[in-house]
DNA sequence: CCGTATCCTCCTGGATACTG
DNA sequence: CAGTATCCAGGAGGATACGG
């Protein structure tokens, strides 16, 4: 497992002040890494899945076409160390491993949903100002 | 500039339906674009810094210690296509261009603040878990 | 079935040097 | 001052094969 131990190999641990956030973003500090965490490729589609039932290794994996086996096991199990989700070993053969959220992981989702409902409420513009942002480039290549 | 134009190169177009977050995940989503500029290493530092007050390049480049003029320029490119802030250039020699907040990215702040709120209110939680994880995980180790 | 181990590729992002 | 261009190292993540 070569990912990086979340142990923020990077010394440098410079503080800024960001009072319109109201944090500090250290290296490796706090809300850094539950962002990166929200952001990762996967899991999110973890979470919202587990959102509504329990479920086992395989049937994520089927549920979320593309992800490989690797990826499956290093995001749950970095959801896992977070708190987040809750990982079940039934003692039987063939083995059965069941998924589940945390209180932790509902309230996330929870909070995650502002973020998606300002995202879907804002995305027009956003497309908008992107079209427009290209245009502007476009022109200033011909100009060239 | 060869970090990827946004303009999901990978054809990979596969729709999951996640009721839990109400929406659908899709290779080049918009709320997936958008949480990678929110998770973006570097994008809330800027963001944090023009919510109190428009800044000049230099300025925020002093501000972000560590931050590399190239990774500067990109990012500040990124949220302008974006519409989130705004960049003006003014006809002066020694050039001087000032960045500041549009009420798109005004908003954004606004909606980020819950998530940090909810990292602040919860990290302890966090913290515990990964300690109890990593000393089962040492123990599992010894056991070997 | 549920992983871990290994390899290998591509992308991100830092360092550096150069322009208008 | 405010970038752009180029090069390059390191890590994320996919493919594959194997183990309990």
């Amino acid at each position: 497992m070569e990912e990086g131990t979340s142990e923020s190999p990077s010394s440098a641990d410079v503080t800024y002040s960001c009072s319109a956030l109201q944090w500090d973003i250290r290296e490796g500090c706090e809300v850094r890494q539950i962002l990166d965490r929200v952001a990762d490729k996967w899991s999110l589609m973890v979470i919202s899945l587990l959102g509504h039932q329990t479920l086992r290794f395989t049937e994520l994996k089927r549920e979320i076409e593309g992800i490989s086996q690797r990826m499956l096991t290093v995001t749950l199990r970095h959801l896992e160390r977070d708190g987040l989700i809750e990982r079940t070993v039934h003692p039987v053969v063939p083995p059965r491993v069941d998924y589940a959220l945390t209180d932790l992981g509902c309230g996330l989702i929870e909070t995650i949903q502002s973020l998606v409902r300002w995202t879907e409420g804002n995305q027009e513009a956003i497309v908008r100002a992107r079209l427009e942002f290209d245009a502007r480039q476009a022109a200033a290549a011909i100009a060239t």
